[in-house]
DNA sequence: CAGGACTTGCAACTGAGTTGCAAGTGGAAA
DNA sequence: TTTCCACTTGCAACTCAGTTGCAAGTCCTG
């Protein structure tokens, strides 16, 4: 349908939703954007911190807080293998599952359609109106699983 | 294989282990043994009190700790729509998925075969051994859904 | 380009969960 | 049955992610 929302960045969304863009959400928005990997709000900072290094926690939080209220990113916990923080990526529901080796806490995503078609099933049969999915599974990669 | 395992307690579970069983796991273990719906520590914690008042806190989180570590119960977030605890229950891995409300909070349990399935799929293409799988849904039900 | 609503930085706070330690206790061994 | 000690508990102090109140600063609309 509308082809544009798909390219669109996160500025640009905020943007359309009348949200003022200052010079500190820019910064974080566009880290995001081109974040490879999971990032933790410390390691949001962190880099936020190397542009401006003026940049405070709390607008840190704040940003990750309206994006996660627009429904712009997905917050995980990546089942609390690497501490009790949380873990931000730019929301793309139904897409894809994260998988954690509890052997050495490495990440990796895991495509699948079977999320869909879950959300499907849920929206028919309980008449739940689905807004997002969010897939964790722990487990041992097949180097760590070696090892027993 | 083995159908005791099944009707197993959490206790008959922990003992087996060789854990060492005092009056505060047995009053733990067993609210959780007949717990309807999600707790979170503090609701456990205020039941256990019901039953002995002196119990402390750390007690209780020692427990649910254990318990983790053993594979017997499930920690889960559920997308954080009632505060920043987390919630317990049994661990039935690859049953049923969680399905929160984001109007009224309200929780409930689909099951489905989806999850299984996903397992397999992971474990055969990427070669993880898969330990647990969480899977947290966000919607809005039926009735939340009607006023838009 | 002026004004006001919104945002920031700061610092103090919150609340879930953790930890060090002295006193208490389960349960294996005698 | 009694002994004994490694393990467990209660307590209190602590940690750490995340939040909040407020005064000063800034975006952007008119």
């Amino acid at each position: 349908m509308d082809k544009k929302r798909k390219t669109q960045t996160l500025s640009e969304a905020l943007v359309t939703r009348g949200v003022r863009m200052t010079r500190q959400r820019k910064i974080v928005l566009d880290l995001l954007e081109n974040a490879s990997g999971h990032l933790d709000a410390a390691a949001v900072l962190e880099q936020a911190r190397r542009t401006d290094p003026g940049i405070d926690r709390a607008t840190v939080y704040r940003t990750l807080s309206l994006l996660k209220r627009s429904g712009l990113i997905e917050e995980l916990d990546l089942l609390h293998l690497g501490g009790k923080g949380h873990y931000y990526e730019r929301r793309e529901t139904g897409t894809h599952v994260h998988i954690g080796c509890v052997g050495c806490g490495q990440i990796v995503e895991f495509p699948t359609r079977l999320i869909a078609r879950l959300e499907a099933d849920i929206q028919e049969i309980t008449g739940y109106k689905v807004e997002s999915t969010r897939v964790e599974v722990a487990g041992r990669c097949p180097r760590c699983a070696q090892g027993q």
